[in-house]
DNA sequence: CTATGCTGACTGATGAGTCAGTCTAGAGCA
DNA sequence: TGCTCTAGACTGACTCATCAGTCAGCATAG
């Protein structure tokens, strides 16, 4: 970060036009023309990052910005300036963090897509080991679950607009899901080979997990089911692992 | 249709400026300024549909190119010069069928939400009563598979883009789901009630079905997964019935 | 003839990205 | 401690490209 601004394909500064803009709303002679240019004027000084820890922060406050308004408009409707607005920097200033709204949201996505991994890594190693085949499974699903019931608005950049930004055609497959989908087939299979699953393609089952989690995480983020994470995460294990047939021990619900 | 163009909020024609545009590529006087408006040159003359019969079926033609261009660019990278060059008509041609961009959209939407309906509708009335349960929700599931598999466009307009388009926000939920999960809910309460399906919640039940139906098809339309429809049905309901528990007659896979 | 399907140049609005200019944190110095 | 100086963080008015939607005019079926 904090590179100096690279002047792409800009015009000669000889060749700009400035046109008279006068401060204020709706007052000012628009009628003058062609007077001198008029003095900058700065609304509130902001705090500067000069050293690296501000300076992440910031890049942290922005990240956090573009979060709530890319969930709340979506990628294409929202703007530059509504990031900006929320996190209540310049307009200028978010392109000093990020060259560009594309690598911005990438950068999110990125984020997002690291601390959902982490945070369903950490809940994995910190089970015990039981020896139930099922135990990971269950502590991973609970885990994604409750992670997305914490922050909605990442929920829906995850599994709604992750496949908006299609890099032209769809060479990153599914968007963002590809990692996750691939922890999970790492709990598939060896749960395969103990025999605790059935053999069908690894990846198909994990995607199913995956597609499955995710849709049912962005409908809780919109709609209030009434249930708890761990609610949902009970459920959604039970189904995948004992499908829908009655059982003996029926889960309650209700 | 071929309604009479409503005049909102237009200028006066006196108002209109008009701009000298010389036809051609890069030839013209461009210096000779103010000249009369030029002849409107033609291109092809478009056979017009004057009954209602060529009317409706330039108006499918136009849904169709529609199709095609939202599901390979995204609802709002496409552009309605997109359609028109697709559909091999005019820009302006496209707003003598529709009002908007997005009235298109939402009639395209429509189209595909009453065509996946009626298409497992009619596999639903035509699949022989044998006492098993589980019939009508695998015909269900199989057709479902076969159409999309046979129109890969309307499975990503259908379960990619239909959440893009937020009517601001989420008034109409995750999309055009809504309807196809009452369908499967109407599947799932008689068989909750027959005791051949967990008593779960049935619209939680329904929608992890058409979640799922429908990621997978997202998922398929886009890579290959080298299985045909009938055999990712089969897996789909095999999982959602039975679970990924192993049983006693694995199905086949590979 | 003429109603109306059709055409495409034009307009206005919007929004990403630029950049000349402003200002301050903190280094260097006395 | 107080002062100057400057790198570089920050600002927001501006540019330019894009695109939805308009409309005056063209042309043909009936």
């Amino acid at each position: 970060m904090a590179r100096p601004r690279a002047t792409v394909g800009s015009l000669n500064n000889e060749d700009r036009k400035r046109s008279v803009v006068v401060a204020g709303i709706g007052v000012g002679k628009m009628g003058v023309a062609s007077a001198g240019p008029q003095k900058r004027q700065r609304s509130t000084a902001m705090q500067r990052a000069m050293n690296d820890e501000s300076k992440a922060q910031r890049r942290t406050q922005l990240l956090q910005a573009a979060k709530d308004v890319f969930a709340e408009k979506g990628y294409h409707t929202a703007t530059m300036a509504d990031v900006a607005r929320s996190a209540q920097v310049s307009y200028g200033s978010v392109y000093w963090y990020f060259d560009s709204k594309d690598e911005l949201f990438r950068a999110l996505m990125s984020d997002c897509e690291m601390a959902l991994r982490d945070h369903v890594g950490t809940a994995l190693q910190t089970t015990p080991d039981t020896g139930d085949p099922a135990a990971p499974f269950r502590a991973a699903v609970q885990a994604a679950f409750e992670f997305f019931e914490a922050d909605p608005p990442l929920v829906k950049l995850l599994f709604r607009d992750a496949q908006t930004l299609g890099r032209g055609i769809e060479t990153h497959l599914v968007g963002i899901y590809e990692g996750f989908i691939s922890d999970i087939e790492r709990i598939v299979v060896p749960a395969q080979a103990a025999g605790a699953v059935i053999d069908a393609p690894p990846r198909m089952v994990a995607f199913s997990i995956a597609a499955l989690v995710g849709q049912i995480a962005l409908r809780r983020s919109i709609t209030d089911d009434g249930f708890n994470a761990r609610e949902v995460a009970d459920f959604v294990v039970d189904m995948l692992l004992s499908g829908l047939r009655p059982r003996r021990e029926p889960v309650a619900w209700g």
